[in-house]
DNA sequence: GTTACCAATGCAAACATTTGCGGCAAGGTT
DNA sequence: AACCTTGCCGCAAATGTTTGCATTGGTAAC
C-alpha cells in the first residue's frame, strides 16, 4: 500500500529530515551508521525508489541519449540502434529513439524534442537534404553533444569550417577496397549500384570506386547507376542484364541495392559466380542469405555504435572537446561470389 | 544569451507573477487579452521554452512510452518499433526502447527503469521463459498501463486467471490458414519449421497447424522441426532435402527460418516451385527478396503497432478499462512458390 | 574556562512549473 | 449605502530531490 515511497515519508517515520535521509540513502561519510542502516531499512521495508522527474529536476541532466534516424527499420540502422542501446544502458543511459523518415522539417523538430526532453547527448543521422547548421548551434549553446553517425551533413563551401563530431565507416577506404578487389579479380564491365546520390555518404563511395577503378591501366568499362531503393536497383540489374550490356561484375552499395539486384539475378537464372561475379558493401547480414555467400566489404553498425556511445561519454563528461571525425575501418569478407 | 529563459525572469521582466505568465502563455480565461500579448511576445522574443522537466514532476506524466523487446534488430521488431514511434509521436508521445536479449532478469530490470522514468505505459514483448506476474501487478498498482504484443507470457493452469492487455497477430487463424492452403495444393510430405517451443506463439502455430493438417482424411507425411535462429533452419533443410525424405513442400513460421531454409534451397540448387513448394508466415520482406517471390501469410508489424498505440491512448485516458487480447487477422499473400 | 574542532544532523534554497484559492478593484444591482 | 458580480491577477503550496551552509552537543586542547 506504499503506493509512493518518499523521502518525506521516511524522513517523518524515523523522526529525521529530509536531507538526512538524503545523505544516508547515498553512504554519505557525513551520516552515522546506524542512522544509515535505519534508513535502509526502512526504505526496502516501504519499498522505496527515488523519483527520477524530481532528481532530473534537480539535477538537469535526464541520462537519456536521444537517436535519431530517418528510419529505424533498415538493414544498418538497426543494428546500429540495438548495439548502441545495450552500450549505453551498461553505462545507465537510456535510448529515446526518433524517426525523421526523410523529412527535414521532422528532423529539427526531433531535435527540438531532445533539447526540450533536456537530453544528455544526440545521435543523429541525417536525412538527405540536410544542410542546415542553425539548430546544431542552439545545441551547442545549450551544451548538448551531438554526434553525426553514418550519415552526415555534407560539408561544401559555405560550412567547410564549422567542425563536427562524427562516427562514421571508413567510406573512402570501403570503396578503394571494393575498387582493387575488382581489379584483381580482372573484371571487365562492371556495372556498380549507388544510392541517393544527396548523400554524402554514396558521393565519397561513387568518387573513391570511380577513382581506383580508373587507376588501372587496362580498359575497363564502368556503368554506374544511382538506385535509391530496393525496386530501383532490381530494374537496373534486370535491363542492363538483358540488354547487350552483360556486366561480368555488379557492384552494390548497400544492402539495400544487393537485394533488389539479386532478385533479379535469380529471375534471370544467372549463376554466381559462373555467370556473373557479385560484390557489396554490407553489414553483413543480407550477404548471407544467399548461397554462395556474397563477398562484402562488411560495415558493422556494431562496432560503430560502440565508438559512439564511448565518444559520447567523453563529450558528456568534457563538453568543450574538440570536433574530431572518428573513422572506423572497413575489412573485406570473402564469400563465393567472385571469380 | 537568454541561455535558459523560465516563467521566472519573464515574469521579472514584465512585472508580472510567475502564476499570470504561466496561465497567460496556456490562454487561460482570467487572463486579459493585453497581458497575454504581451506574455507571448516576450516569450517568442527571448526564445522561452517550458522546461519539461518540470512540467513532467509536476503532473506526474513524462508523455513517454515504454517499449521492450528482446531484441531490436529483428524483422518483425524493428517494423513494430518504427511504426509504434510513428504513431505515438503523433499523439505527442516519445518511445523509449529497451532491450531484454533474452534474459528475463534483464527484463524485469527494463521495467523498473520505465517505471523510475515514470513512463506513461509501456509495450512488453516477453523473453522466452518469462512467467513471472510479480512485477506486472507492480505496474498495475502504480497505474501504469501494460501492453503485451507479438510475444505473450504463456497463460498455463497457474496465471490463467490472471487477464491482460494484449496486441497479437491472431496467430492460430494464420496457422489454419496455412495449413488449409498446403491442403489445397495437395502436398503429401511436409516439412514444418517452427521456432522456440516455449514461446506461446510457437505452441499456438503448431497446434493449430497440426490440427489443420491432420483433419484432412488423406495421409500426408508432417515432420516438424523446432529450430532457434537461421542456422539450426538451414542445417535442418539441407539434412531432410538430401535425406530420403525429400519434402514436396518446406512451411516455416518466420522470416528467421525461412532465411535459412531459403539458403539451403538455394545452395541444393533445388528449383521453386519445380522441385519444392515453399510457404511462410511473414512480414513481408523478406519473402519478396526471391524468385519467384515467396507465397506467405502476412503479420504486419505496423498494423498491429497501430492497433497497440490507439489501445495504449485508451487505457492511458481509462486506466480502469477491462483486460481485453485484440487479436489482428492475417491475410494470404500470393507469390509464386507454391505448386 | 575559553577556544577549537569534530561528527552528526537540520534548515532552507533551488530546480521550473501548475493550480486552488483568495484578493481587489470596477461596475452593476438592490 | 450595502451587496454582489465579474474580470484580472498574485500568493503559496505542491511535485521530490540535492546540497551549501548552519546548528548542535560533545570532547579535547590550551
Amino acid at each position: 500500500m506504499s503506493r509512493n515511497a518518499t523521502l518525506k515519508k521516511i524522513a517523518e517515520q524515523l523522526n529525521l529530515s529530509i536531507s538526512t535521509v538524503s545523505r544516508a540513502l547515498k553512504n554519505h561519510p557525513d551520516i552515522s551508521e546506524t542512522t544509515k542502516r535505519k534508513v535502509k531499512e526502512l526504505a526496502t521495508l516501504i519499498d522505496y525508489e527515488p523519483n527520477l522527474l524530481a532528481v532530473q529536476l534537480r539535477t538537469q541532466k535526464s541520462h537519456i541519449l536521444g537517436l535519431i534516424v530517418p528510419s529505424i527499420s533498415n538493414m544498418f540502422n538497426d543494428s546500429f540502434i540495438a548495439a548502441a542501446e545495450k552500450e549505453a544502458r551498461s553505462r545507465g543511459y537510456s535510448l529515446l529513439i526518433l524517426q525523421s523518415g526523410e523529412d527535414p522539417v521532422c528532423e529539427v523538430e526531433n531535435l527540438k524534442l531532445c533539447k526540450l526532453l533536456r537530453v544528455d547527448g544526440i545521435f543523429l543521422s541525417v536525412v538527405s537534404e540536410t544542410r542546415c547548421f542553425d539548430f546544431y548551434e542552439k545545441l551547442r549553446e545549450a551544451g548538448i553533444p551531438l554526434i553525426f553517425f553514418d550519415r552526415i551533413p555534407i560539408q561544401d563551401n559555405y560550412n567547410a569550417f564549422r567542425p563536427i563530431h562524427s562516427v562514421c565507416m571508413a567510406d573512402e577506404e570501403s570503396a578503394i577496397l571494393a575498387a582493387t578487389t575488382v581489379l584483381k579479380y580482372k573484371k571487365k564491365n562492371v556495372l556498380a549500384l549507388f544510392g541517393n546520390e544527396k548523400l554524402s555518404i554514396t558521393q565519397i563511395r561513387k568518387h573513391a570506386f570511380e577513382k581506383g577503378i580508373k587507376k588501372n591501366k587496362e580498359k575497363i568499362t564502368l556503368t554506374i547507376a544511382h538506385c535509391t531503393n530496393t525496386e530501383e536497383a532490381y530494374n537496373v540489374v534486370f535491363q542492363a542484364c538483358r540488354s547487350f550490356q552483360n556486366p561480368d561484375l555488379i557492384f552494390c552499395m548497400s544492402d539495400e541495392l544487393l537485394m533488389g539486384a539479386m532478385k533479379s539475378i535469380q529471375q534471370l537464372q544467372l549463376k554466381i559466380p559462373e555467370d556473373l561475379s557479385v560484390l557489396a558493401i554490407s553489414n553483413g547480414i543480407i550477404p548471407h542469405l544467399f548461397h554462395p555467400v556474397i563477398t562484402y566489404i562488411e560495415t558493422s553498425g556494431v562496432e560503430l555504435a560502440k565508438l559512439a556511445v564511448s565518444r559520447m561519454m567523453e563529450l558528456i563528461e568534457h563538453p568543450q572537446a574538440e570536433e574530431k571525425s572518428i573513422l572506423l575501418p572497413a575489412r573485406l569478407v570473402a564469400g563465393g561470389s567472385l571469380r
